[in-house]
DNA sequence: CTGAAAACCGTACCGCAGGTACAGCATTGG
DNA sequence: CCAATGCTGTACCTGCGGTACGGTTTTCAG
């Protein structure tokens, strides 16, 4: 009876993959159950429809990029104590694991499905953006850390910063798709980096430039 | 002979609404001719197929987002000399244009398109791609001019600059659709001209943030 | 070993979408 | 007036998402 896990997990898995590569509503399920050696029907006992299969995706999504997260800001943790330190090395090697994917990032499927949401019913485009908000969250709570340490004159808006290091994100992986260009994302998460930066270290200017002309 | 014109405008403004709000994945041509009162067989005398129809919402596109850029940054050049200020109050301009269009920014045309690529042909996604160069050279020249005025002692890399100011309006137009709040864009879109600001002005970064906070 | 649930297979069918083919009719500018 | 231009109408094809439902195999608990 776990058999019908391992079923379930090698659809999702092919259907990702075509999504990622192609988007949701080019991924048939002909297309999927062809290449999972399955018929119309076992498709259908695993999902309902399509809304159950993007549903199954997004979760798995989800989960995995939490896992991603926690590995990378934890090792961040270990190697420093100052919060501000943290959020700095983290998205370095967020960066870092970015372009050493091969063929660069697959894909955001969030992305992908939040532009093509009509396809979906309210559960599924309500899971995307409480993945978003999810997102937003983790950010702004590291970005209120740092506050805590580094009390600055005025008070700056982490809900905002927290939201520009995600679309910076975002924006980095559409690019990088219109454009072909792997690099741009781990560029972009940078770029993140360094606003970041600046904006607690105003004083570091220049040696940020140098990093960003060594990069 | 220039009704025909009519009609073709006519459709392409119906599929923009309709892509813009659903996706061209779910804009389908009976839908299209429904709302524009013409037969099958008239929206196929226009367009060949929908390729086409792809082709000529973006080439439109292109020209109406050329024409706002050129009128935006054609004032923030009357307002000043200096090359550093005609960006920041470009984009100051850029960010309230946009916050005061009613019921939010539609959406990206070519971002959209981006992330449904897969139904389209290379001649399309070759459009893509070049409209989002198109961008990038545009924010890269103006931020090469400033590099000429403002010699820092380490050159910074202008294309990064620029593609990130690109990603983070992409991004907050994805953002903003994603969490279904119209103030991500232009918030987002301050928040580049004040990385920009942050690069060339790092004495400013207090002043910066009492603005930001304000906002 | 057995029996019932789980995990499928096979077949047939439906509606919608994109697209093709082609004949014909109406308007309009030269 | 006549030839493009700008359509209409009809018929048809393919592929996709989805439904229905009966039959078969696999798996595990008792």
């Amino acid at each position: 009876m776990r058999k019908g896990n391992e079923t379930r997990e090698r659809i999702l898995d092919i259907a990702e993959a075509g999504v990622l590569a192609k988007g949701f509503g080019a991924t048939s399920i002909d297309e999927i159950i062809a290449e999972a050696g399955i018929t119309k029907s076992g498709f259908f006992y695993h999902f309902r429809d399509k809304n159950e299969l993007a549903r199954g995706l997004l979760s798995r999504y989800r989960g995995r990029l939490e896992q991603l997260l926690d590995e990378i800001f934890g090792r961040a943790a270990e190697l420093s104590d100052d919060p501000l330190q943290r959020l700095l090395i983290g998205l370095t090697l967020f960066a870092e694991h970015m372009a050493a994917m091969p063929g660069g990032h697959p894909g955001c499927l969030v992305a992908t499905m939040s532009y093509q949401d009509q396809l979906f019913n309210r559960e599924v485009r309500g899971m995307v953006t409480s993945i978003v908000e999810g997102w937003n969250s983790f950010f702004r709570a590291m970005i209120e850390a740092i506050i805590v340490v580094y009390p600055l004159r005025e008070p700056i808006d982490a809900g905002r910063l927290a939201r520009h290091i995600a679309c910076a994100i975002d924006g980095g992986i559409i690019m990088g798709k219109s454009l072909g260009d792997p690099t741009v994302l781990p560029e972009q998460m940078l770029m993140a980096r360094n606003y970041v930066k600046l904006m607690f270290q105003p004083a570091a200017l220049h040696a940020l430039q140098r990093e960003a002309v060594a990069a």
